[in-house]
DNA sequence: AAGGAAAACAACCGCACAAGA
DNA sequence: GTCTTGTGCGGTTGTTTTCCT
């Protein structure tokens, strides 16, 4: 195709975005909505590309976004989903609404990528490679990591197999392969994650002004998509079989996010895998193979 | 206090893909 | 069917800030 970068342009400017860049950004945007990109450099009178423009909106401008360190609870969640995804930021973002993909791959790349080193060097240097700490060796990463995968799969087949959402087989002509013949791969079940971010996605949009509440509705919708949940009075979560995205409004996770998820209600398999950094961990490390698990569980 | 190193963060680049002409 | 355009995404780089000596 070879379509020239949209910033080559002569005049086009660079670099870091001053305040008062910002302010003419989000005051267009705020008149006219995100979207179109491409004219907002012109109408707005931004010296920017249309590229540079959505970055910085969608990056740090954007209502809702939710800035400084990262909580336990959201590394645990990045740690689990990035062992799920891979590097799929965008879809991993999906799940922490209030964190943009850009973030969260900085923050895997400094201080994740850092800590897991920091792990390797401690378990290499004491050789044993176990502590209160639970330092992981070298090779038990990955065996730990396809545990997680292993145990991710395990809860969303659980978690899917209450009722078979619809959405899963119509809203992309491509998943109905998944009762072919030929094993699925990864992309398969990659595919059932995007359809719960889509809901989560839908789920968002409908509740704009909620935004800043939203990363731990979405990690509950997360295993609810498909159903409508209800909480019984031993605060036990039952699921109960519906076509839509529970609503914020009238779903059970009104949370203030004060008491944590485990203190206000009992975890879910895959709950507790996203959150849980040692279940199903080292310890109880499973020796599957990626491709074994995936036959076994599609 | 100064200078260098490391860490953190913002922004850019290039590719891929979907939609529309 | 092909091309163009707009957008999304992941990787990478550049700049700023913080820490350490």
């Amino acid at each position: 195709m070879g379509r020239p970068p949209c910033c080559d342009k002569f005049g086009v400017k660079k670099g870091p975005w001053t305040p008062e860049e910002d302010i003419i950004l989000v005051s267009y945007i705020q008149e006219h909505g995100p979207g179109n990109w491409k004219a907002i450099p012109t109408n707005s009178g931004l010296s920017r590309c249309s590229k540079s423009c959505r970055l910085r909106w969608t990056n740090y401008l954007r209502p809702g976004i939710k800035r400084g360190s990262f909580t336990d609870q959201e590394e645990n969640l990045i740690i689990h989903l990035q062992a799920l995804l891979g590097n799929r930021w965008a879809a991993i973002a999906s799940y922490l609404p209030e964190r943009t993909d850009n973030d969260i791959k900085n923050y895997w790349n400094t201080h994740m990528k850092k800590k897991l080193r920091r792990m390797e060097n401690e378990a290499v240097e004491e050789g044993t490679g176990f502590s209160n700490y639970q330092p992981i060796a070298k090779g038990q990463w990955e065996r730990r990591l396809q545990t997680d995968i292993n145990m991710a799969k395990q809860a969303l087949q659980e978690a899917l197999s209450m009722e078979k959402p619809r959405f899963l087989y119509e809203s992309k002509p491509s998943c109905s392969s998944h009762s072919s013949s030929t094993p699925p791969s990864s992309t398969t079940y990659a595919s059932s994650t995007e359809n719960i971010s889509r809901l989560l996605e839908n789920w968002t949009r409908k509740t704009p002004k909620n935004s800043s509440k939203s990363t731990q509705h979405s990690v509950n919708n997360l295993v609810n998509v498909g159903t409508d949940s209800t909480t019984s009075s031993d605060g036990t979560i039952t699921s109960v079989p519906n076509n839509n995205m529970v609503s914020p409004e009238t779903g059970l996770f009104q949370v203030d996010s004060k008491p944590s998820l485990e203190e206000r209600f009992p975890l879910s398999l895959i709950e507790t895998w996203l959150f849980d950094e040692n279940y199903g961990g080292a310890n109880t490390v499973l020796d599957l193979s990626l491709d074994d698990a995936s036959h076994e569980l599609f």
